[in-house]
Parts: C-alpha cells; sequence; structure tokens
DNA sequence: CGGTAGACCTGACCGC
DNA sequence: TGCGGTCAGGTCTACC
C-alpha cells in the first residue's frame, strides 16, 4: 500500500503523537518483524527513550531517539499504525508512551523494524536510496543521468529506489499518464524535455496525494483512523478498461517490471 | 550488468 | 455456504 504520500501522512500523525514522548514499553508480537530477529532485545533496547523527531526517507519511517538510536519502520504492503482505542487485529507491535499507545498493524507481515545507532541506520538508507522526489535537488538533469545507459523500461526504472525514492506501482502509473510517457519507454532514451516534464508530473501526483491525505485502498489509514481520498483522484491505476481522462479512449493493462500497468496508447507514447 | 520469476504472508473477491 | 483460483500499495533473492 503505502507509498510515499501515504508514508508521509503517516510520519506526520506519528510525530504529532510520539515526538517529545518517552517510551514507557515496547511489545512486540511478530517474530518475523524485527531485523534481525530478536524482539526482546529491540524491546529492551527502546523503553526508556524518549522520541525526539519522526522522519521519513522514501518509503521509510525513522524514529530518531535521545538515546542515539533510530528506530526504522517498513510498512511494505500492509503495514499500519493506530493510536490508542482497542486492540486491533493483527497487531504485531505496541509502543507504550507516557501519554498513548501506538499500535502497528500488518495483516501480512512483511514489513519490518530495525533499530540501531543513528548514523548507521542513515547510511543504510542511504545505500539503498535515490533523491526524494520533492525535494530541488532532484530535477530532470539528475533523472536523465541515473537513467544513462538502462536499457530497462521507464516503468521499471522508477519503482527502482535507487533512481528517486518512494514512487510505488500507483504512483509511477499516475506520473507516467500525466507525463504523456508510455510505460514501456527506454529509461535510457528519456529526452531532457520528457524528463522534465515526468519530473514535473511526479511531484504533481504526490503533492495531490499528500494533500488528500494518501489512498486507502483496503488497509491503509491515517493514524488517527481517518481515510485518505487519492484513491478517488487515480486517473489510470484501477481503471483498465475505462475511458483515458485526456482522449476518452480505453484504458490498456498489462504486466510491466512484474507489475501490472496500467496507461492509455493514445496519450502515453 | 540487467532482467524476470519466485518468495515472503494474509485477506478480499470472483466464479462455480 | 464452501472451495479454489487470482490479485494486492514492496522488496529481496535466485537464476537465466
Amino acid at each position: 500500500m503505502p507509498e510515499l504520500p501515504e508514508v508521509e501522512t503517516v510520519r506526520r500523525g506519528l510525530d504529532d503523537i510520539l515526538t517529545g514522548h518517552r517510551i514507557e514499553a515496547v511489545h512486540i508480537d511478530d517474530s518475523r518483524l524485527v531485523q534481525p530477529r530478536s524482539s526482546r532485545a529491540v524491546e529492551r533496547r527502546l523503553a526508556g527513550a524518549t522520541v525526539t523527531s519522526v522522519g521519513r526517507r522514501g518509503k521509510w519511517l525513522l524514529l530518531e531517539l535521545d538515546t542515539g538510536d533510530t528506530a526504522v519502520h517498513h510498512l511494505r504492503m500492509t503495514g499500519s499504525f493506530a493510536v490508542d482505542g482497542e486492540t486491533l487485529p493483527h497487531e504485531r507491535l505496541q509502543y507504550v508512551t507516557d501519554a498513548h499507545i501506538v499500535r502497528y498493524v500488518d495483516p501480512r507481515r512483511f514489513g519490518t523494524l530495525e533499530v540501531g545507532k543513528h548514523a548507521v541506520m542513515h547510511s543504510m538508507l542511504d545505500s539503498k536510496l535515490g533523491p526524494e522526489p520533492l525535494e530541488a535537488a532532484w530535477d530532470a538533469t539528475v533523472l536523465r543521468t541515473s537513467l544513462r545507459g538502462r536499457s530497462t523500461t521507464i516503468k521499471a526504472a522508477l519503482l527502482d529506489q535507487r533512481v528517486v525514492a518512494g514512487l510505488g506501482n500507483i504512483y509511477v502509473d499516475e506520473a507516467l499518464h500525466g507525463a504523456g510517457i508510455a510505460p514501456r519507454v527506454r529509461a535510457g532514451t528519456l529526452s531532457l524535455v520528457r524528463a522534465e516534464r515526468l519530473v514535473v508530473a511526479v511531484r504533481e501526483v504526490l503533492t495531490l496525494a499528500l494533500d488528500s491525505g494518501g489512498s486507502t485502498l483496503s488497509d491503509y489509514r491515517q493514524v488517527d483512523g481517518t481515510f485518505g481520498s487519492m484513491q478517488d483522484r487515480f486517473l489510470v491505476y484501477g481503471r483498465a478498461g475505462e475511458p483515458c481522462a485526456h482522449c476518452g479512449r480505453a484504458l490498456r493493462s498489462a504486466t510491466i517490471a512484474g507489475r501490472t500497468t496500467v496507461w492509455c496508447t493514445h496519450c502515453q507514447r
């Protein structure tokens, strides 16, 4: 589920709830969650720490702690957080703070939690992630440089977190539609003009999604329990066979880069 | 180097 | 109602 807009929405919710508060206890109920597996050690390591900020890098959430540690969550497909209330189905972890109980829920248990020293966690993320798409440092020239010589499709390239951090299957399809670029275009052949259009389209769709509180499909919701509304604004994702919003022709679907991909064969070249 | 399938899990949904 | 098949927002690994 969660791509950059959903993870950023969760970050803002967690920042409001956790920053400045002391973690009294952590309860982990999923032997797969912690990497590398030692739930009890992580529970002990986090207990007593105060959260100094909640950050995000790509699709990763970072709880910065006054102990010098960073707790790094990845939600994968179905992870989400909720605050207070009753125990939820598929609850895998609780942060019990001096003010709230923060619950991590993940039906499919793909999500991960890693805890380590601040510098270690940040360099781990930097080693696997490219630039943030909403930061000015990422532009058409940077994008073209990262795509140079790559024969793979633009769809696969945008899903590659080393090219740009935070896009997933939904927002790649939406951005390619916005930019008028077909998903099978060879990444290394993108002209500067088209790269500029793509950067603009990525920023537009991510900004719209952030303003909508993210997309709610089945699992995702905001930390306060409210739903996002970006799913109502998708122009291509989940709309195979429906008319293109621009030209009215039926949207086409195929598997590209191993993922279901939807696009308009007329508007996207 | 690059690409694609398979694995990791569970639930929802569809057709019979 | 129940069963089997298919699909899902992500990433990593094995293999060609």
